[in-house]
RNA sequence: GUCCCGUUCGUCUAGUCUGGCCUAGGACCCUAGAUUUUCAUUCUAGUAACAGGGGUUCAACUCCCCUACGGGAUACCA
């Protein structure tokens, strides 16, 4: 996100490059999680693999293909050239002496733990030996020794850090593969890369690069390295962190991707004094990279679901309605998504305001499709008022007597139509040939006054029966979005338990 | 072990570079109240922080040093 709004705020390019060098870490669905991530949050990119992101064509570039396992010829003539230059000598320690090497090392208590050197110094006669031997090698960078590296990092500022510090680092593997800080260099500099965001992890990656890039004779790109994010324990932010979900599951469970894109864009940088929520534009045109914070943020899934509802609510009913499809979908009978478009409207305008994530919609609106079973809550509510079971039987006469709308899933007529909710106190009430919310409240109050009840004791179990719960939308739109059949049912049976 | 980085309300942060406007601002969370037929929304109010110690200075949250604590790196992972 910030190496996207860097580049955008820079008027940049944006490139996606895919280093999958590591081959059991790069599979199809770690693919699918950085392309579909991405694209799901709205971040694209100007060059890199193809993919659509938001109805626009990503990827393309001239310094292609984009993903390291293609460019493994262009690794081998650069490693070629760093052979020759002496910049780098083949290896011929197997990793289980390197175990030992580092074993001993630690049981030293020594200063450094890294590759000791051990075939730095081979003659051609040596390599000849073990190569006759058939013993394998990889190719070490040969790191200068005991020299102070100085970088300036966009976010850090400068830090020196000596050599000492760092071993002769593998390179090539083996079979010929090269790895992370090789391919990076190489690619970089292919790509013409000029700014490089990645985690704080990466900052010693940066030095060795740095070396490198120097060997090769040119400058590193810019680096910023930003802090890393914690989970509630204060360590590094994992898959396996309770509550944490990858990208594809917050999308699958219906967050809003502008939400969690303006989290997680919180998470190491403030947009301004006094406000948290902003568009990407707004992002883009504020975002400077030396701005972004050098601690670690802690990931507070509360605030994200604030976020959440932010945005969900700042939508109007006709955008939050298709937003909403796939989930109201599919709790409804095949088919009743075309056929019910303004009730399932009026179902969404009434729980908008009361929803983190998009989800919660068929689970909340459940009693709507089936009779419920009632809830702790509503049974109390019930149970508190024994004289409520007579006026189920009243109510639902009256209700009877008037011209409801039917209930879901008969056709509704043009009801939902004429009555858009959820009803706003002072609107007009809409001309309709159906009760409106409006005509049923005069219905129900003529009804509790006529028969002495008060109106606020009566509406909590009349709710409780109709919807199996004591929260939700108005009184009245339930019962107009609820409809004459299940009403009626509803209360006659519970007038009879 | 060694090196590097960091530390403002419980959490995310503004302020720190360019010391005084900071009796430290905003947001989440929490609490109380208002509105209301419930819940939610909305609105109002409240609790709560410059890690500690030295220096420099007329003045330090802001600059310097030390300590403590936290994190990262130290892979034929990225």
């Amino acid at each position: 996100m910030y190496n996207w709004a860097l580049a955008r705020s820079l008027g940049g390019t944006f490139v996606l490059r895919i280093e999958d060098t590591d081959r059991a870490r790069s599979t199809d669905e770690s693919l699918k999680i950085i392309f579909g991530g991405l694209a799901w949050l709205g971040i694209d990119w100007d060059e890199g693999p193809d993919f659509e992101v938001a109805g626009k064509q990503c990827g393309g570039g001239d310094y292609g293909p984009y993903f390291q396992m293609e460019r493994l010829d262009r690794y081998e003539v650069v490693a070629e050239q760093l052979l020759a230059a002496g910049h780098a000598y083949r290896c011929f320690c197997t990793p289980e002496r390197m175990d030992e090497v580092r074993a001993k090392q630690k049981a030293n208590k020594s200063a450094f733990l890294g590759y000791d050197g051990h075939c730095r110094n081979l003659t051609d006669a040596d390599r000849a030996a073990l190569d006759a031997k058939g013993v394998s090698s990889n190719l070490r960078f040969r790191m200068p020794r005991d020299r102070v590296v100085k970088v300036t990092d966009l976010i850090r500022g400068e830090v020196e850090v000596n050599t000492k510090q760092l071993d002769d680092w593998v390179m090539v593997r083996p079979d010929g593969v090269p790895l992370y800080n090789f391919a990076c260099v190489v690619d970089d500099l292919d790509m013409k890369i000029t700014h490089v965001v990645r985690g704080e992890e990466h900052f010693l990656n940066g030095i060795k690069q740095t070396v490198l890039f120097e060997a090769l004779g040119h400058e590193s790109p810019q680096f910023a390295h930003i802090p890393l994010i914690f989970n509630q324990k204060g360590a590094k932010l994992s898959k396996r962190d309770p509550g944490v979900k990858s990208t594809l599951e917050y999308r699958d469970l219906g967050y809003p991707p502008e939400a969690v894109f303006n989290y997680i864009a919180l998470l190491g940088w403030g947009f301004s004094a006094d406000r948290d929520v902003f568009t990407k534009e707004e992002m883009v045109a504020a975002f400077k990279i030396s701005s972004v914070g050098k601690a670690p943020a802690k990931f507070d899934s509360d605030k994200l679901h604030w976020m959440c509802g932010e945005y969900i609510r700042k939508w109007s009913v006709d955008e939050c309605l298709p937003r909403s499809r796939q989930w109201l979908e599919a709790a409804l009978p095949r088919g009743s998504w075309d056929s019910h478009q303004g009730f399932l409207r009026n179902v969404v305008a009434c729980y908008q305001e009361r929803v983190v994530v998009l989800s919660e919609f068929p689970d909340k609106a459940q009693w709507l499709f089936a009779d419920p079973e009632l809830d702790e809550q509503a049974a109390k509510a019930i149970k508190k008022r024994p004289e409520c079971k007579a006026w189920f039987t009243g109510f639902a006469d009256v209700l009877e007597a008037l011209p409801m709308a039917s209930s879901f899933p008969a056709a509704r007529g043009d009801a939902d139509e004429a009555v858009r909710l959820p009803t706003a106190e002072d609107a007009d009430e809409p001309a309709s040939t159906f009760a409106t919310p409006a005509a049923l409240e005069r219905a129900a109050r003529a009804y509790t006054e006529a028969n002495d009840i008060k109106f606020g004791h009566f509406v909590g179990p009349v709710r409780a029966a109709l919807t199996g719960t004591n929260k939700g939308p108005g009184f009245f739109d339930v019962v107009f979005l609820l409809g004459k059949e299940a009403c009626l049912r509803r209360l006659r049976k519970l007038a009879h338990t």
